[in-house]
DNA sequence: AGCACGCCGACT
DNA sequence: GTCGGCGTGCTC
């Protein structure tokens, strides 16, 4: 008896180890077993059997243990992490092996299980009293009766402004599956931790008696484990978790959510490159179940297949209880007339200025975090250059550090310039903690706050200052992205945003929709309430498309005209593409590579090269970086040309002196 | 990916 | 004469 067995290796197919004799074949497939490798012993997943073996059987090995104590993977949950190796360009156990909980990724000892015992008595449930389940507006039960009247594989795109209650619909259509059948299991993706534990308390509330399975990467390794494991024996009935989630085992699968189908955390960015999101949509498919994408702002890809029909598109159109979008007025102050002075136009200024008078809340939003994003020498012309990227380090007076904000370096500032000596060194530009010393010098007495990565490196630093803003006992919080998310703040009534035209110029096709994303997120951030408010944009631009569109909150204009632009210029969705990157000790060797790869792929069919150019931020933590860009118009060519030409290319980079690191990512979402 | 083997330079 | 550099190749 021979079985077939994935391991965590970039091995073309799966390796054939022997049984021992006498060993039961039946029910072996999706086992977890322990097999040697070379000199190793490394966990496997079995994945076939058979009479006879393809291999020399002097070469044959047995396997050391199979793994009973556990139930076998399903074959849907193989079949999805099969497709995703064979869709992102990895090898099967590279991508089945990862994502078993860390108690079965390295080999399990003899005692395993009593450990399973262990984590098997650890609960699920907590006692919380039940939510009076809300009262539900018309288009929120339109959907949710949309939903649940779905049979077998039907994917939804849940589009729903901000604040519209997306989450109530999410609910409520996974309580009427799981009212269905006692064993059915629901998996809601969310994008991030920190959005966890809102959800996890919200869903505790509304369904107390419902156990839940909580998996993202921020569990300890055996909380990890317990809660797969929950999910694996069917115990949990909904699994709340962020992308590696979607890897989780739900043998009795019946509803798949996507939160924030857009964000651009659900693409794993280490790794096999996976978009969760899009596998979520796949899973459902080989479950034959229904899913639902919600967003305010979905993914351009997704609304273009809702458009084409193939996801049915479910609006959600009003504010749930009371709020209305129409009370808040987006305005576009042109930075153009109205110079700013230390960032903040007189426009603005006066806004803030009013609306501290009238008693009310503001929120500024700034992209940027530190004191300034570069410090410049005016008598040389010496800039913050990072020693390791090829980008600036951002001047940080609290600590009085320049810091490189993509790789982490992070020096002293120099009392003096270090070239010319001189010692009068300029910040140049804006970042939230600026904007906050400027607030307070126009705002004197005003509470200001300040959210981003390095006001809330304490831990609980960012709650406390999101529970101050809600108690009111902050007039005005200057923030980055942080401020923009899933935070409902009643009071305020004055949103503004500083600095949107480095987005609005960037080369990134997909820089857009990641601003409209954005910024009407941040301006969703006023007016729930219901009284009046106002967003205000500085811009260089106020007549620029996006910014129109994000003024009448039309999101459905903007991506007409955003897939309009696409489709004219061979864009995805009209055109699939890959990005073949490679990184090295200096530029050249890197662009060499490549461009061998580029010489090696020529004659593909259905399928153009590009020519090989460094990346946007071509250096990076001391390694120069370059990219090259695959495209076809046909997804099936693409996939064809890459299972042939990435074996060549990985023979090209093992040759290759000095060394180069290589890495495909199918779909990227930045190039 | 690991982890060996293997063949060339500076050391007790 | 050995220790160790990383180039090359395999893992059922």
């Amino acid at each position: 008896m021979i079985v077939q067995v994935v391991v965590d290796a970039p091995l073309p197919a799966a390796l054939e180890y022997a049984l021992p004799a006498g060993a039961n074949g039946a029910g072996l497939i999706g086992r977890c077993c322990v097999v040697p490798l070379g000199r190793r012993r490394v966990s496997g997943l079995i994945v076939g059997t058979a009479a006879q073996g393809s291999v020399n059987a002097a070469r044959l090995r047995g396997v050391e243990r199979v793994v009973d104590e556990l139930a076998p993977l399903g074959a849907y949950w193989l079949q999805l992490t099969r497709f995703a190796a064979e869709y992102y360009q990895h090898a099967w156990g590279e991508v089945a092996v990862p994502a078993l909980p860390p108690a079965l990724r390295a080999p399990p000892g003899p005692r395993f299980g009593a450990v399973l015992q262990r984590m098997r008595a650890a609960t699920l449930t907590q006692g919380v009293a039940p939510l009076p389940a809300p009262v539900l507006n018309d288009e929120q039960q339109a959907a949710v009766a949309a939903i649940d009247a779905a049979e077998g594989f039907v994917p939804h795109l849940l589009h729903g402004v901000t604040g519209s209650g997306k989450t109530e619909v999410y609910l409520e259509a996974a309580a009427r599956r799981l009212a269905r059948d006692a064993r059915a299991q629901v998996l809601l993706l969310v994008p991030e931790i920190n959005l966890t534990p809102q959800l996890e308390s919200r869903l505790r509330a509304r369904f107390p008696q419902l156990p839940v399975a909580v998996l993202h990467s921020g569990l300890a390794a055996g909380e990890r484990s317990a809660q797969w494991l929950a999910a694996h024996e069917g115990r949990a009935r909904l699994v709340l978790g962020t992308r590696l989630a979607v890897f989780a085992s739900l043998p009795h699968l019946a509803l798949v959510v996507v939160d924030e189908e857009h964000d651009a955390s659900f693409k794993a960015s280490d790794g096999p490159r996976c978009s969760a999101r899009d596998l979520a949509v796949k899973r459902a498919q080989l479950a034959g179940v229904p899913v639902v994408l919600g967003s305010a702002t979905p993914a351009i890809e997704t609304w273009a297949h809702a458009q084409r029909g193939k996801y049915r598109l479910l609006t959600l159109g009003h504010r749930a209880g009371g709020g209305r979008a129409a009370d808040v007025q987006v305005r576009m102050v042109d930075t153009r007339s109205d110079k700013p002075e230390q960032g903040l136009t007189a426009s603005v200024r006066s806004a803030l200025v009013n609306t501290l008078a009238a008693g009310g809340q503001s929120l500024v939003f700034i992209n940027r975090r530190g004191y300034a994003p570069v410090l410049a020498c005016e008598s040389c012309g010496w800039l913050s250059q990072c020693s390791r990227c090829s980008t600036y380090a951002a001047f940080h007076k609290g600590d009085g550090s320049l810091r490189c904000h993509h790789c982490g370096w992070r020096v002293r500032v120099p009392s003096a310039c270090p070239t010319c000596g001189n010692v009068d060194l300029r910040a140049v530009g804006q970042g939230t903690q600026r904007i906050e010393e400027t607030l307070g010098t126009l705002l004197p007495g005003a509470r200001i706050a300040r959210l981003d990565r390095d006001s809330t490196r304490r831990k609980d630093a960012a709650r406390a200052a999101l529970e101050a803003m809600h108690a009111g006992a902050v007039d005005v919080l200057v923030g980055t992205q942080m401020i923009a998310k899933g935070h409902d703040f009643q009071r305020v009534s004055l949103v503004v945003v500083l600095n949107a035209d480095a987005q609005l110029v960037a080369a990134d096709f997909r820089a857009p929709e990641r601003l409209f994303a954005t910024l009407l997120q941040v301006a969703g951030r006023a007016g729930r309430a219901g009284h009046a408010s106002r967003v205000l944009v500085q811009t260089r631009y106020p007549a620029h498309p996006l910014l129109q569109a994000l003024a009448r909150a039309d999101y459905a204009g903007f991506a007409r005209r955003q897939l309009a632009e696409r489709q004219a210029a061979r864009l995805p969705p009209f055109v699939h593409q890959a990005l073949l990157t490679a990184e090295a000790r200096a530029m050249a060797p890197a662009l060499a590579l490549l461009s061998a790869a580029q010489e090696a792929g020529a004659a593909g069919r259905g399928v153009r090269l590009y020519d090989a150019v460094p990346m946007p931020l071509e250096r990076l933590a001391g390694l120069y970086r370059a990219q090259l860009l695959v495209e076809a118009p046909r997804r099936a060519d693409l996939q064809a040309f890459l299972s042939d030409w990435l074996p060549a290319v990985a023979m090209l980079a093992r040759a290759r002196r000095p060394q180069v690191r290589w890495q495909i990512e199918v779909d990227p979402q930045q190039i």
